[in-house]
DNA sequence: AATGAATGAGGCTTCATTCAT
DNA sequence: TATGAATGAAGCCTCATTCAT
């Protein structure tokens, strides 16, 4: 019984309650679990947390918070297009590779069977990389650079459709299984060349004519 | 009521216990609200399927049955890659419109956390399509309509990922939110329209250089 | 497994819940020690009642009917004074010989921290004896029987105030202890004597100068 | 805050439990709220008392003390039979104005479920006051004042009944109701004139020919 | 063979009690 | 010595599963 919980011990509730959230769901993850889990009793999290719904909350947060920050991890500023977009998916992979808990937690996310919780999830999550990915392709719209008529915000969809799949396919056993039967192990296997294809894919799907 | 339960009451029990599963998952189901909703009692299920686990099971299966049919609706023989890539696209706006429940049911599928199981669905519903798209594309590419550097399984695998993307969002709350935040509510509204920049984006995305 | 709880397990649940909130209070009293004493599980509980609050309310009605039922059997029409009194004092100590539980749980809900529900049930209770007996000696005080100057509600209100205390004194634990401190083992053993000296003191509280 | 509790403090803990016991009884009374409107630490309450049950023997004892006290206010010496009656009377108004918390307490005590503490408590409580009750009566019935025919145990009884349920209007929520709907809001709420009331019917009821 | 009430294990949550600081 | 966070047993309630009719 320490005196309070170490912020490595509140960290680590969090991050078991993701993992468990990430692979049960909501319903399914037990309080209990959670707490044996992160070695503290299940009395404690109610210090921390008003209910289940909230800890759910947290790790929602949370989860959002890394795949913010593992997505500025990327950069952008200064940097072409292809480069730009070559810097999102190895980034991705990446971050798919430390901490697939979060991005499992975000396919989670997506099953919620609450219209509301749904939509103001989307509108947090989605709304700011929505935006920045549009600009870029107005950008380059603008320069020249690719398609005038694609329709950006369909541009910026199908791309981030493209990275969604991509960190699924890296977290969640189902996409796992998914990649390997369509690219096989040895392309599934190699990061690089399936960011390799992936990028030639997204670029050429852009109508981006450049080299790179 | 000593009579056996019709053909259509057994399909009912499956229809309404897919939309429950599809709505709140798994363990959020309850076998209660299917069988009221099927107009059964909860008992006469366990005639039909072992356990929770079993109906599931039967859910899924119909599901894939409908969206193999759905895809196969959208046959293929005879026809050129952007009329094939057109009528899949199309295919999927009409089965989604007609049966979400089917394909947010496949969403469901995905969160699984049983590797056994989400392997095994993997291979049953991914193999088929997977060798079809890929063949397609290699014969493409055989006959230098698209980027011949790209692999076969990848751009298949992209091809697939943006058909599931979009079937999502036209299924899923979330996904449909994504979907007008990304490209307002105009051309998420229009089924054709969205579906032309789909088209554009993926012939591009593979290469293909011809009149559409 | 029954197919349906027969009246007479309906029933012994009520009882049962009686003689534990009687005894534990609301907080105190378990469901499952319920449950268990009707030799019913729990889960059944919730078929008949929504929650623990609810079950509670019908030990209340229940306990209420009973009490009213009882205080009824001593009739009243045709009779003198006297009669009514020493009729109101046996059926009480009748009552409580029968059914403790009923005054012990009638205790109990007295004790409700609640004034909305405290407040609510004293008029559900208390209203209609009040006003019997306050009629009651109206009636007599127009007929000179008694003194004049005691206000009716107040005369009314001391004469319950006895009878609650001579069922508490049946019923409850430390009133029983009380008894026999006051009384005497004796005195307080005779059911007829106590009610003798009652209806003595009653009376003579109320200013009858009559014979009885 | 490494000082000893101070005399104030460890007098305000009993104070602020008793206020919690009354008002939610055993059960539902909370060490912690206590501990909060006391404003000490949980844990301190435990190295002055071994636990809960201890605590609630405590504010048991120092509400007996109080009712004690209160009763003793009331004096006695040299008072003639009526006088004392409205003394006592008078007093409990009193006493229930200041404190119902002390009050509503005692109600707590007699809903106790520990036969042994329940007879233990009722033993300590009623015993002294039984005994100076009874050997008033006693003395007024030698001196004729009083009905000689009453069992003075009996009478001793009747008159703390409606002691008991007189502090019992002025302290709990149930019981002031009560006294509302058979008295009505007037005479319920005039002191005086209930306790004129009061004593009347008492006077009346012990057979007390004499004037007052 | 279908019914749906009964079962009871399991989950979330509370709170008396402990103990490191 | 007081603190108050941590503990974990116990309680209410749900719901997958069973089975008497």
């Amino acid at each position: 019984m320490l005196k309070k919980l170490t912020e490595d011990q509140q960290a680590l509730i969090i991050d078991k309650a993701i993992c468990e959230f990430a692979e049960k769901g909501y319903k399914g993850a037990g309080l209990s679990t959670i707490a044996r889990n992160a070695g503290v009793s299940v009395g404690v999290i109610y210090k921390y947390y008003e209910d289940k719904e909230e800890l759910f909350g947290a790790c929602i947060s949370k989860s959002i918070d890394y795949l913010d920050e593992a997505l500025s991890r990327a950069g952008g500023e200064g940097k072409s297009l292809p480069e730009m977009i070559r810097a999102l998916v190895n980034q991705t992979q990446v971050a798919c590779r430390e901490h697939p808990e979060y991005f499992r937690m975000y396919h989670q996310i997506t099953t919620s069977d609450d219209p509301q919780q749904a939509k103001q999830l989307a509108e947090i999550i989605e709304r700011p990389s929505a935006k920045a990915y549009k600009d870029v392709i107005r950008q380059a719209q603008r320069e020249g650079l690719i398609d005038g008529q694609l329709d950006a915000g369909a541009g910026a969809f199908f791309f981030d459709n493209l990275m969604m799949m991509l960190h699924n396919a890296y977290s969640c056993t189902y996409y796992t299984e998914r990649l390997n039967i369509y690219c096989g192990r040895k392309l599934a296997g190699s990061e690089k060349k399936l960011s390799e294809q992936m990028v030639r894919f997204i670029l050429n799907g852009l109508g981006y004519q450049g080299e790179y």
